[in-house]
DNA sequence: CAGTGAGCGAGCTTCCGCTTGACTT
C-alpha cells in the first residue's frame, strides 16, 4: 500500500500527476465536490447563525468510501485541489467526511501540471485555509437562501415548479431587456452616398463623409456632382499595428467557437472536456488568460521552426476581470508542437481553434500602413473619403484572427485592400456615385456565447456553469434559441453615371435572426415580478457585491455567519411580504374590448400559456385561445385576437361525426371522431374545407393502416398493437411503447407473449417514464403514512381573507 | 402528441459550483 494519498479534482489531471510522483504516492481524483447541503429544504438553520446541514451527495457515495479507505491505509494524504474558494472547501469537506487526522494531512497547490511544480507543492505544504472555506460557505447557504426562498414564491404567485437564483434570473432579465430595447426600437434611414472612381485600369472607392436624412437631399447632392470636378486634397499615410488577442478562457473559446465553428455553448464544452480528457489539451473550465513559462517557451521554439524567428514575442496576460480566480491556465494545447490531432472532425476544428490562438498570442504584432485619401468637389464643400489599408508584416495573422459579434464586420476589413496609386491634386474620373438608403439596426439579440460574454463581464457565474446556466434557463422555457425569417424591405437607390440620374427601389431582407435568444412570455413575466418586488437581487451589481464580501470573509475581517446575517434579515422579510400582500402575476394586459360582445379583452398567461380572454376573470362566462407561437403576450393586438376567436371552426360532418378545425401545440389539425389529423403547412385552417378535410381523414388512415402489423382486436384489447414505427417494429400497449426482439417476428406474437413482454419490460427498468401507467393508484408509495398529516393542518382561515370583497358582486349579465 | 385556462385536496417543484459517467430513444 502506498505510503501518500493525494486527493485532486479531476481524474485525467490524477493520471497524469501520479506519472511525476514515484510509487510512493498513489494519486487518485474526488470528482469535485463531495458533499453539499442537504437536498431537500433549505439545510441552512437561520435561527440558529445560519448553520449548514451537509450530506455527502448520493453519487460520491462510492468514490468517499473508496477514498475512506484509502486515506486510512496511508500515512499522510495530501489534498491538492484547486487553489480558489470552491477548490479549498472541497479540501475541507474532503478532510471533514474522511475524518481525517491534521497532523497526517497536508495541503498543497499548484498552477501548472509539471513535474518541478508539483515537487514544490509538495516541500511547502499548508494547512487547509479555513477563512477561504467560510467565503465558500457563504456563497453555498445565500445561493440555496435566493434559491430556495424565492422559487416558492414564483409556484405561489405564477405558476408551480419556476426557478429562482442569483445568477439564472439575472441572465434572464439580459435577454428580457434586450428584446424591449428592440421592441421599442425605431429605425431610421439615411442615404448613404459613395463614389467609384476610375484610377489608370483600377477603379477606387470612396464614402461621403455625412450622409442625407432625406432622398431629396440626397438627389441635390448627386444634382450638384452632375459637373462637377474631383480632386485629391490630401493622401495620409499612416503606420498602424494589430496585436493578437489573449490565449482562451472558457468563456472566449465559447465565444469564438460559436462564432468560427457554429457551436453552441454546451457542444464547445463537451468537445473540449474530449480533448482534455485524452491529454490534448490543458483544463477547459478556467478564467485564467495566463500561460506557464513552459509553454511559452515552447510557443517560441514551434513559431521559430514554423514562421521563423522574426515571427515570435513572447507575452504574458493578464486578467482584467475582477472575480478571477485563476485556479488555471488558460485553455492551450498540451503539446504545442502538434498542430493537428487525430480524432473526431468537431474535436480537430476545435483543437485547431485552440492552437492557432495559443500560438498567435505569443506572434508579433501585425503591422499595417494605413492610407486615407479626400477628394474635394469642386461644386460643394463635401469630401469624399477613400481608405486603403496594406499589410506590410502579417505577424500572427498568419496564423489566427479574432472574429467579431457584429454582422458583416470581418468581411469589411478583409475587403480593404491597397489603393491604387494616386498623387495629391490629381484630378479623378468619376464612373459612377450612389445614394443607398440605410436603415438603423435595433441592439443585437444575444446569441448563448454573447450571453455567457456579459455575465462574465458583470462577474456573474462561473466557468463551470456558464453553460449549464444557458440551458437552464431555456429549460425552464424562460428562453428559447431560435430563427426567424426576416422579412423584405424597400430601400431607394439614387445612381448618377455621367450625367444622368436614375432612381430605383430595392429590395432587401431584414430582422432575419439565427440561433439567437428570446424571451417567452413565461420569462417576461417572472423576470417582471422578480424586479418589482426583489429588485436588489436583480441588480447586475448584486453579485459583484457580493463578492466583495465573499473576499472580506476569505481575508479574515468579516464573519461568514454575520454577512449571512446581514443579508438574509432584508431579504427574508421581503419573502414574506411579497408572499403575504403581492397580487397573482399573469402579465395581464388589457387589449381592447370585443365588438362582438362589447366585453373587455386581455392578454395574460395562463397554466399552458399565453392566452386571450373575452370578459372579465370572474365572469361566469368566459372565452379563451391559447397564442400561436409567433405571437406575443406583450405585442399581440386586437385584430390578432379576434382572429383568434374564429377557431375552432366545425367545416362540416363526415361519417356522421363533426369535423372540427383548430390549432394546436403542434400546429394546425382537424378533430374527427377523437382521432387528431394534422393539416400540412400548404393548406390554411381559416379557409380550408369540407372535401379538403376529409381527403386528409382518409391519407391519415391509410398511413396508420399501413404501420399496422397487428392489432388484438378479436381478444377484445384493441389498445394492444403491434406497429411499424421508425426505429421497425415495436408493441404498444395503451400510450406505452416497448421494444420487441431483433430476432422475433412480430406477426408470430400472442397477446399473452405482447403483455409478458411488457411486464417483463416494465420489471426491467421501472425507472423509464412510460406514457401510460395510470392505471390504478394503487401502486403509489404507502399512501397510508401520508394520510395521517391533514388533520393537523388547518389552512381554511388563510384562504378565506382573500379576494371576499369581489366574490359577492354580482354577476354581470350582458345579453348577448 | 394536440382540445384546457378552475376547482375542496396531497405532495411535488427550486439554488450555484465542483466533477464525470450511464440508463435508452
Amino acid at each position: 500500500m502506498a505510503k501518500n494519498l493525494v486527493i485532486v479534482e479531476s481524474p485525467a489531471k490524477a493520471k497524469t500527476i501520479e506519472g511525476f510522483l514515484g510509487k510512493d504516492f498513489l494519486v487518485k481524483s474526488s470528482f469535485g465536490h463531495v458533499r453539499d447541503l442537504v437536498k431537500k429544504g433549505l439545510a441552512v438553520d437561520t435561527e440558529k447563525n445560519f448553520e449548514p446541514y451537509y450530506e455527502v451527495s448520493p453519487d460520491k457515495e462510492k468514490v468517499v468510501n473508496e477514498l475512506r479507505k484509502l486515506a486510512k491505509a496511508a500515512e499522510i494524504v495530501w489534498l491538492a485541489t484547486d487553489e480558489d474558494r470552491e477548490g479549498e472547501a472541497i479540501s475541507w469537506h474532503l478532510a471533514e467526511t474522511l475524518k481525517l487526522n491534521e497532523d497526517d494531512t497536508r495541503r498543497i497547490v499548484f498552477h501548472e501540471i509539471t513535474k518541478p511544480a508539483i515537487l514544490k507543492a509538495i516541500e511547502t505544504p499548508r494547512k487547509i485555509d479555513r477563512h477561504l472555506v467560510d467565503a465558500q460557505q457563504a456563497r453555498r447557504v445565500l445561493d440555496r437562501l435566493v434559491g430556495f426562498e424565492l422559487s416558492p414564491i414564483l409556484w405561489k404567485k405564477i405558476k408551480p415548479s419556476l426557478s429562482a437564483g442569483r445568477v439564472q434570473s439575472v441572465a434572464v432579465r439580459l435577454i428580457v431587456e434586450r428584446e424591449r430595447e428592440v421592441m421599442n426600437f425605431k429605425s431610421v434611414s439615411a442615404y448613404k452616398v459613395s463614389a467609384l472612381f476610375q484610377v489608370g485600369n483600377q477603379q477606387m472607392k470612396a464614402e461621403l463623409r455625412q450622409s442625407f436624412d432625406t432622398l431629396e437631399g440626397a438627389r441635390a447632392f448627386l444634382e450638384k456632382c452632375k459637373n462637377a470636378s474631383f480632386t485629391v486634397s490630401t493622401l495620409d499615410v499612416k503606420p498602424g499595428k494589430r496585436t493578437p488577442a489573449a490565449p482562451f478562457t472558457t468563456s472566449t473559446l465559447q465565444q469564438e467557437a460559436s462564432r468560427k465553428l457554429g457551436f453552441s455553448v454546451k457542444r464547445t464544452m463537451v468537445v473540449a472536456q474530449r480533448l482534455y480528457e485524452s491529454g490534448k489539451i490543458t483544463y477547459m473550465r478556467t478564467d485564467s488568460v495566463n500561460l506557464s513559462e513552459l509553454a511559452v517557451g515552447k510557443a517560441k521554439q514551434v513559431i521559430s521552426e514554423n514562421f521563423g524567428d522574426q515571427y515570435i514575442h513572447s507575452r504574458q496576460y493578464r486578467n482584467k476581470s475582477k472575480g478571477a480566480q485563476e485556479a488555471h491556465e488558460a485553455i492551450r494545447p498540451t503539446y504545442l508542437e502538434n498542430n493537428v490531432v487525430d480524432g473526431e472532425r468537431d474535436e480537430m476544428r476545435l483543437y485547431d481553434l485552440i492552437w492557432k490562438r495559443t500560438i498567435a498570442s505569443q506572434m508579433a504584432d501585425a503591422e499595417l500602413e494605413k492610407t486615407t485619401a479626400q477628394i474635394a468637389i469642386s461644386t460643394t464643400t463635401e469630401t469624399f473619403v477613400a481608405q486603403g489599408e496594406v499589410i506590410k508584416f502579417d505577424g500572427f495573422l498568419k496564423v489566427y484572427m479574432e472574429s467579431s459579434d457584429e454582422e458583416g464586420d470581418e468581411t469589411e476589413k478583409t475587403q480593404e485592400g491597397m489603393l491604387p496609386p494616386i498623387r495629391q491634386g490629381e484630378t479623378l474620373a468619376m464612373n459612377t456615385i450612389t445614394a443607398v438608403q440605410r436603415f438603423t439596426h435595433h441592439p443585437s439579440r444575444y446569441t448563448e456565447a454573447s450571453l455567457v460574454k456579459k455575465l462574465e463581464e458583470l462577474g456573474i457565474g462561473r466557468p463551470s456553469t456558464y453553460a449549464p446556466t444557458i440551458s437552464t434557463i431555456q429549460d425552464r422555457a424562460y428562453v428559447v434559441k431560435e430563427d426567424r425569417d426576416g422579412r423584405p424591405r424597400g430601400y431607394d437607390v439614387l445612381t448618377l453615371k455621367a450625367t444622368q440620374i436614375t432612381e430605383e427601389k430595392r429590395s432587401e431582407n431584414t430582422g432575419a435572426e439565427k440561433s439567437k435568444l428570446f424571451p417567452t412570455d413565461i420569462g417576461m413575466v417572472v423576470t417582471d415580478f422578480l424586479q418589482q418586488y426583489f429588485p436588489k437581487i436583480m441588480d447586475y451589481n448584486f453579485t459583484a457585491s457580493v463578492e466583495e464580501e465573499f473576499d472580506t470573509i476569505a481575508e479574515g475581517k468579516m464573519n461568514w455567519r454575520k454577512m449571512l446575517e446581514n443579508f438574509y434579515r432584508p431579504f427574508h422579510h421581503d419573502v414574506e411580504q411579497t408572499s403575504e400582500n403581492s397580487e397573482r402575476a399573469s402579465g395581464e394586459r388589457l387589449i381592447g374590448v370585443d365588438p362582438n360582445t362589447g366585453k373587455n379583452m386581455y392578454a395574460r398567461v395562463g397554466r399552458y400559456g399565453a392566452l386571450v380572454q373575452i370578459g372579465e376573470s370572474d365572469d361566469e362566462i368566459k372565452k379563451f385561445a391559447s397564442l400561436r407561437k409567433d405571437q406575443r403576450l406583450e405585442t399581440i393586438t386586437l385584430e390578432d385576437a379576434l382572429e383568434l376567436f374564429k377557431l375552432p371552426r366545425i367545416i362540416g360532418e363526415f361519417e356522421g361525426k363533426e369535423m372540427k378545425v383548430n390549432i394546436g401545440r403542434f400546429g394546425p389539425y382537424i378533430l374527427h371522431n377523437n382521432n387528431f389529423v394534422s393539416i400540412p403547412k400548404t393548406d390554411d385552417p381559416m379557409s380550408i374545407e369540407m372535401d379538403r378535410g376529409v381527403e386528409l381523414i382518409l391519407a391519415k388512415r391509410k398511413a396508420d393502416a399501413e404501420k399496422e402489423i397487428k392489432v388484438f382486436r378479436e381478444e377484445g384489447r384493441d389498445d394492444v398493437r403491434l406497429l411499424n414505427g421508425r426505429w421497425g417494429p415495436y408493441l404498444a400497449i395503451g400510450k406505452a411503447n416497448y421494444k420487441i426482439p431483433k430476432t422475433t417476428d412480430p406477426a408470430t406474437l400472442t397477446l399473452q407473449d405482447c403483455l409478458t413482454m411488457a411486464a417483463a419490460q416494465d420489471e426491467a427498468n421501472p425507472n423509464i417514464k412510460r406514457a401510460a401507467a395510470k392505471k390504478a393508484g394503487a401502486t403509489k408509495k404507502e399512501p397510508a403514512a401520508k394520510k395521517k398529516a391533514p388533520a393537523a393542518k388547518k389552512k381554511a382561515p388563510a384562504k378565506k381573507a382573500k379576494a371576499p370583497a369581489k366574490k359577492k358582486a354580482p354577476a354581470k349579465k350582458t345579453e348577448k
